[in-house]
DNA sequence: ACCTGAACACCGTTCAAGT
DNA sequence: ACCTGAACACCGTTCAAGT
């Protein structure tokens, strides 16, 4: 559960009384604000210990640097994302894949839409950190997640599991990172939520080899797994 | 064609004489040197100028600041891919909605191939800058080219054509950027190169309304258009 | 026309001194 | 235990002086 951080990305020290407690909870807070306010190239360590009340040398003694900082808060947000998708594995567990495919792409758009602010800020965060490690926890949990989702289908099984999770995962992603990146609009997300389960679905039912005959639809899946070789 | 500079991003002078045009040819290799060599985050004006033999000041004579020296070498590599979508589209054009799928997920994954590591290194140098201009220039001769690749097909119509064209490219840039940011290994790419392009056809079949009777295949493709609202 | 490089402002980080 | 803020090193940017 928990993530390892990288080698000096540590926080520095963990609060040990209340009021140290509240120092570093302040901290947090002002670089969201400062983030969302200033953006990420006006974000100094200076404006944030401002901003949090207190000066930079308290900074430092629970950061090594500001990167462990944006590190630690994006690490937060993560966090919260993989949670979303673990929670809808378990109330998805052995539905037919068309309910998969909907509940995750929605368990995943709803994580990052309930603060849309901070992902897109964060979005930017990420890129000018040395985020491998974490994004390799974090994708590792939520790969984990749906490798078991899939694998529990009602109505299908998955000759090459792995690469279908990567493959479908890296759509989902990918897709709602493009739309974050750039503001997409009212009009755009709405097409989004109905067009990317559908694409998933499509995806799911192309690679998938029948478990059972599906009870009302009559059309037939196709027999052929995909080769992924050359 | 030629994309506008936002305002600020534009190069300070164009060269006039043979010398500076060495001088800014040297200046653009010499970043994407020092950023293969030493990273974005050691990316100093003063490492750019000294790789590339000529002094802080004269760099600055072509650029008004760092941002704008990224911004060229980033704008760059993406009118490249740019027109190699362009180019497949024309390849195409009116062939098949299977065809098309393979052809364009291909013809997009040799380009950002092709200078991997380039690649790999802009995507963290486009995070850091205010790219929406620029994005928006060449995601628009992307999509065009696309919708208008998609609308040539021989066995298929699509009655949301924009969104359509808007949610397959957003998969395919969203998967290889994913695969580019993490390094990802030679299995997984030859696993994405099959299960993209399967994706993406299946995705084109589920949303298309038949043009004519498809040939060969007894498989009758849905009816019922997905709609897009909530 | 083009180039140089010392000089300046600003930011990340430290550490001796405080409570 | 925790906090402060002046001090230092380094980076982006400028501009007077050169060819």
């Amino acid at each position: 559960m928990t993530i390892a951080h990288p080698e000096g990305l540590k926080p520095r020290k963990t609060p040990r009384q209340a009021r140290s407690e509240v120092t570093v909870e302040a901290i947090f807070e002002a670089t969201i604000q400062v983030l969302l306010t200033e953006g990420l190239r006006r974000l100094t360590t200076t404006r944030v210990a401002e901003r949090a009340g207190v000066s930079v040398g308290t900074m430092y003694q629970y950061f090594p640097h500001k990167q462990a900082l944006l590190y630690a808060v994006l690490r937060r947000h993560l966090d919260a994302v993989a949670k979303a998708v673990e929670t809808a594995g378990g109330r998805y567990r052995g539905q037919p894949i068309a309910t998969i495919a909907n509940g995750l792409v929605a368990a995943f758009i709803d994580a990052k839409a309930a603060r849309a602010d901070v992902s897109r800020a964060l979005y930017l965060v990420a890129a000018g950190l040395d985020t491998s490690e974490l994004l390799d926890g974090m994708s590792r949990r939520i790969h984990d997640a749906t490798a078991t989702l899939l694998e529990s289908a009602a109505d299908a099984e998955f000759d090459e599991l792995p690469l279908v999770t990567f493959t479908l995962l890296s759509a989902m992603f990918g897709t709602v990172r493009m739309i974050f990146e750039r503001g997409a609009t009212p009009a755009t997300w709405r097409g989004l939520r109905a067009h990317l389960p559908a694409m998933c679905r499509a995806y799911l039912r192309e690679t998938a080899t029948e478990k059972r005959p599906a009870p009302t639809p009559p059309v037939p899946p196709s027999r052929k797994t995909t080769r992924p070789g050359k």
